[in-house]
RNA sequence: UGGGGCGUCGUCAAGCGGUAAGACAUCAGGUUUUGGUCCUGACAUUCGGGGGUUCGAAUCCUCCCGCCCCAGCCA
């Protein structure tokens, strides 16, 4: 299809860009393996899904792989309701792994790796609080002072960490610790804790360990033991890699010494003989997603489902993946934002708008057309028979006749929209007025002959003549009109609740707020609006839930996943609006 | 001079010494039985700033400025 003329592929990544240089040195003998590594403590969002995006996209464009590796080495944070969610998330994004990993089927390889560095002289157990660990840690400007216990002898050490393991020891009571350099300028290397004491249960292990390995000390070398070639992961860990290539290294150095392998020889010949020790892993930083808009910190996402400001993670207005499955979007969607914004290494914020746009345009190819009136008038068509109703067939999609076509009745009384009928309008104003002939889709041309108001003004009836002439919506003598209207009858249409989402909070950003203030001061009281009177038409009673479609005019809507049954109550829950020009062009008059 | 990163259109982002891609947004038109879609056009003489190297610099050197990350027994 590309008749492009060759030369360097333009707008690739960074990352791919380094791995095409590794694929001509042939450092990976040409594989390429990357991972998606979340720790299972909460829900999957739109950032996760850049990072997914990536990692299994690389694999799919170089034919590598990519492992689901769940990084579970914090018990008590950590739950089998997240690893559920994230597996589904993926799922639905539309990736599959060539393996789903723990970071916990390495508990008993890395105790013995832990050992390992210890016989190397590379680890000590300290038994400094972890008040004093911090103290002596130094400052980003002045160095750290070593610890009373670093220089205990590798016997004293080993029969320390063995009790760790036992058990005997309590929770805080000590660590075990990297020896590196306590003058580090990177105070990522001032002798990092390596493995810590929690007497809790691990949603995988249970009761098995009693000591769990550090992030930096599992992360590196559960990568390599998977052959993992390419780690990626996002910019606040460049300060880790230094620690990520410590622990690879030590542990390929440890490897060279069976000396030291004594009786766990097997362990150590079995990784020994993985490729991740022949060709090591690699971590690389790309800029982790923000968008306008919202929050995508786990911290405050896990606040707000918490303390009950939505209603739930996946209530349509979170930035969750499983929101925005609820909410109607779609997974080509996400993934085609997620090819557009790119990867890069500077920080940036990504338009809400370009998220939008890629949901718009594919809910335009796909999405069914249907008719609803959201905000309900009465419309009586005066010289309509009383007794008679009209067929119409009309497409599902104005473009794409395959989509097919439904039947959509019509009878002397219908509800029209509110916004779609003024008093005195405006000369731009295209739709219904008093004396004004529109279209009704697909059915007549009307002309408002009187309305009614109650006391307040409000309009509560409105009455028009239609053309039996311009059936179909069509006008034989060429009279043309300005404006189409979408319609339901009364007599046939079905009642159901339809939700209107708009942005969780005011703030463009609300990541940076006022001195004394807290996001959750800048949530939008008005970002779900729920109408319950509204009226569709009959072919959306039988809807499955999560359906796509569109409402003419109004928006993209799905059936809510939750709430909306088929055949009873029906509840509609707004994904996007439609480009709205003549909200734009009201705009500019009220200036 | 604590260390590590980053600065190209309003927002993302290509570019890697040969004379500023693309997308979104915005604006102006056209088509239209959705004020939708679609189509056309406009939109960085300039790449954080100053010097320098070069026939030629966003790309190389140099100084300066700004922003982000790091002192968890979190990831």
């Amino acid at each position: 299809m590309s008749n492009k003329p060759e030369g360097p592929e333009k707008g690739k990544d960074f990352i791919r860009t380094i791995i095409d240089k590794d694929n001509e040195t042939g450092v990976y003998g040409g594989r390429v393996h990357t991972r998606f590594p979340p720790e299972p403590n909460g829900y999957l969002h739109i950032g996760h899904a850049k990072s997914i995006c990536l990692n299994f996209g690389v694999a799919r464009d170089y034919q590598g792989k990519c492992n689901l590796r769940f990084d579970d080495t914090n018990p008590v944070k950590e739950d089998v309701e997240y690893v559920d969610s994230i597996r589904e998330d993926v799922h639905w994004l539309g990736f599959d792994w060539d393996a789903n990993f723990y970071a916990s089927d390495y508990f008993e390889k890395l105790y013995f790796i832990a050992e390992l560095f210890i016989k190397m002289g590379k680890a000590y157990v300290d038994h400094q609080s972890a008040d004093e660990i911090r103290a002596n840690r130094g400052t980003l400007k002045e160095p750290g002072v070593p610890s009373p216990h670093r220089d205990r002898t590798v016997d004293e050490n080993l029969a320390l960490f063995r009790a760790m393991r036992a058990g005997d020891m309590k929770d805080g009571e000590c660590v075990l610790r990297a020896k590196i350099d306590m003058t580090a300028a990177n105070v990522v290397m001032r002798d990092p804790t390596l493995y810590r004491i929690k007497h809790a249960d691990h949603h995988r292990t249970g009761a098995a360990w009693c000591i769990y390995p550090m992030y930096d000390f599992t992360h590196g070398l559960s990568d390599a033991i998977e052959g993992v070639t390419h780690s990626l992961c996002t910019l606040e860990f460049e300060n880790n890699r230094p620690l990520y290539d410590w622990c690879v290294d030590t542990l390929m150095e440890g490897l060279r010494q069976p000396e030291l392998f004594g009786e766990n020889a097997a362990i150590y010949n079995e990784l020994a003989a993985l490729p991740g020790f022949n060709q090591r892993p690699r971590q690389y930083e790309f800029a982790r997603l923000n968008i306008t808009g919202t929050v995508l910190s786990k911290r405050k996402l896990i606040q707000l489902v918490k303390e009950g400001h939505v209603s739930g993670w996946d209530d349509p207005r979170m930035p969750t993946i499983c929101g925005f499955r609820r909410r109607g979007y779609t997974p080509e969607s996400i993934r085609d934002f997620c090819e557009r914004i790119g990867i890069a290494k500077s920080d940036s914020t990504v338009e809400f708008a370009l998220l939008e746009h890629c949901l718009r345009q594919d809910l335009n190819d796909r999405a069914p057309r249907y008719l609803g009136v959201l905000d309900p008038v009465k419309l009586v068509i005066e010289n309509y028979p009383e007794d008679q109703t009209d067929e119409f067939d009309m497409p599902l999609h104005p473009e794409e006749e395959s989509f097919g076509h439904r039947v959509v009745p019509f009878s002397k009384e219908l509800w029209i929209e509110r916004e779609d009928f003024m008093i005195d309008p405006p000369k731009k104003f295209f739709r219904l007025g008093p004396g004004r002939e529109v279209r009704l889709r697909f059915a007549y041309y009307v002309t408002c002959t009187g309305y009614e108001t109650d006391p307040d003004g409000k309009v509560t009836l409105i009455r028009a003549s239609y053309d039996p002439e311009t059936k179909g919506g069509w006008s034989k003598d060429g009279r043309k009109v300005k404006g189409t209207l979408h319609w339901v009858s009364a007599k046939h249409g079905v009642k159901a609740e339809v939700r209107n989402y708009g942005n969780l909070f005011t703030t463009e950003n609300p990541n940076a707020v006022e001195e004394g203030k807290t996001f959750l001061d800048y949530l939008n009281p008005d970002s779900l609006e729920v109408l319950d009177t509204c009226w569709v038409e009959p072919a959306l009673a039988e809807m499955k839930p999560g359906t796509n479609f569109q409402f003419e005019r109004m928006g993209y809507y799905c059936a809510d996943s939750r709430d909306h049954k088929p055949g009873g109550r029906l509840v509609f829950n707004r994904t996007a609006t439609l480009r709205d020009t003549w909200a734009k062009i009201q705009k500019k008059g009220d200036n």
